[in-house]
DNA sequence: CTGAAAGCGCTTACAG
DNA sequence: CTGAAAGCGCTTACAG
């Protein structure tokens, strides 16, 4: 068996109580003891059982991390590592642990979420996502449970606290520096539009195009599910409009990669014949041919910065939720050109 | 407070002990009596408290995953998310949850995995890298504590379960692959030589060339290091040699990326000047252009594997050490051409 | 500054 | 097939 309290308690011809305190550094304690007691730790080699600490004391310093359903996407995803050093970052910082979901269906998750929080295996937990309707967090809500989300939740954004980018904003933004370049017909690939994230883009998409007086094309219009299913023919139809889109917008540097590589086999050439901008700016973007243009989001601080929220509402949970809006910024490669005189 | 099991006990006229059969299914238990007290358990919302239930039964049921230090590169290497994808789906298949370290430093790793192990806070371990002199793997041997590695251990190779592909072979395959294609000048970008895996692939490349009569030049191989920090200059001095190779071999699809570009700064053409293969197969390997040439080492398998290694220990510790070789296959795309004559 | 005692919420021999 | 009791290894009022 592994030492106990109360072998070390023994050793140092102490109580375990004062054992305990020493553990917890416990002003009351005096350093001679401290010094006493930590010696016969070291010495028992003694480290405390995180069960019967954690049960004693009613939390468990570690955080729950829940990703999005469907694990290939989600892992496959650039964002899902990025997002995670963030928050263990900010974890390691504060000395809390990490306990990761593995929950495959939305049914799976929801139910590990319910064991976690009820079974008291984590004092707080984040969410990687936020959908539409999502009954997790209607949960997390309803038992008032520490939480935050990394994305913009779709009801009680008062009430909840997240972290995420303006992505209404950034969308259009992105949609400016197009018209700045002169094009007109710009085509939008978006994502999974169960996802917050995605009715955002779109929706700052659609504004930015009203701004200019530029009407919303349904045919300009396309999800990254239709590409990556049947790429090719979803932009064969694109480009067969007629007017051909002469910049398109992905929502993520995957499904720019993967559109890029359709282009190029129709000899449809990238920046000349269309500017293509994504969205997340992977560490290989630079690397492609062209390099591509995309939209740094700092998904790293998003993770930080969604566990410090975190921390913040585990210390004090009568605190007011907050938001925080992360910048990000398009950077400029070679995959966007003026537009060529029709 | 939330429902414990005496609340439920009472509301189903059983004890507590009762209460615990039902919940472990034991088939001691009438079936009557099962349902009456999961009937209440579903009223009550009743759900186990996991740090009683860990106190109590010695068990967590949670598999804790330690990365390697500096965590940028263990997070920004796409190794990671793929082999954590795979211990994920073998962890939730034996509904065992995770838990991942949060270290940056070696050190700190090594400290970790003291107060994981003798705290109990996990079952098992599964470490995602081999290094040589590694303290941690040493540490874990010593204490007995059920672990599997990802990768070839350095030292007690035979009395340390883990999972692995044969790099040594792999590698010698791979130059096998551009002998065949006319090369003979090869050079080889490795890993850091502190890795096994790194240590193992260069014994391949060396035995090969050897087998081929071909000798080993050190201004051939290089760090990967190096390239990622000075690259331009690295590979410049790799042209500038007399005979310049006419094939490479790179550590890993990020680092093969990056050599690209490089070149294609240079007005060297891969594969018409040189031809470049890789590891690790990334899923955006097949968008590069040209699309790269790169071993599939299945990371998602050595994951799995690596987990069910380890569930397997931790059933029966009293097990024999397992080793289990993962397959691998050169994925043959367009960075590697038939030597042109000189 | 320190200790004795109760308690955290379970599991599991032991007994019947 | 079920229950009473001890115990898992801590923490924390309470008391002094």
């Amino acid at each position: 068996m592994a030492t106990t309290i109360i072998d070390v308690a023994k050793e140092a011809n102490v109580s375990p109580s004062t054992v305990s305190r020493v553990i917890a550094n416990n002003p009351r304690i005096s350093e001679r003891t401290k010094q006493k007691v930590r010696e016969v730790m070291d010495r028992l080699d003694y480290h405390p059982n995180f069960q019967a600490r954690n049960l004693a004391a009613k939390s468990t310093k570690t955080i729950g991390v829940i990703m999005a359903s469907s694990s290939v996407l989600a892992f496959q995803n650039p964002f899902f590592p990025e997002v995670l050093r963030g928050i263990c970052s900010a974890a390691h910082a504060s000395k809390y642990g990490m306990y990761l979901s593995t929950g495959e269906t939305e049914e799976e998750i929801f139910d590990e979420v319910v064991s976690m929080t009820q079974g008291r295996r984590v004092d707080g937990i984040i969410l990687l996502y936020s959908k539409v309707k999502d009954r997790t967090m209607d949960y997390l809500q309803s038992i008032d449970f520490p939480f935050v989300v990394v994305g913009r939740p779709f009801e009680n954004e008062a009430s909840v606290t997240y972290v995420d980018n303006d992505n209404t904003a950034i969308a259009a933004e992105v949609v400016d520096y197009l018209l700045s370049l002169g094009h007109q017909d710009i085509a939008f690939v978006g994502g999974d539009i169960n996802y917050v994230v995605s009715r955002d883009r779109l929706a700052g998409y659609q504004q930015a195009l009203e701004t200019a007086g530029i009407p919303f094309q349904q045919a300009y219009y396309l999800q990254d599910s239709t590409v990556n299913e049947d790429g090719a023919s979803a932009i064969d139809a694109l480009f067969h409009l007629p007017n051909r889109p002469t910049a398109l917008i992905a929502h993520d540097d995957l499904t720019a990669y993967e559109i890029i590589s359709i282009l190029e086999r129709k000899e449809i050439n990238v920046p000349t014949d269309i500017s293509i901008i994504s969205f997340n700016n992977h560490v290989l973007s630079q690397h492609l041919r062209p390099p591509l243009t995309s939209v740094d989001i700092q998904i790293y601080d998003l993770g930080l910065e969604a566990t410090e929220c975190l921390l913040n509402k585990m210390d004090d949970p009568k605190l007011p939720a907050t938001h925080r809006i992360i910048g990000a910024k398009i950077i400029t490669r070679e995959s966007c050109a003026r537009r060529g005189i029709d």
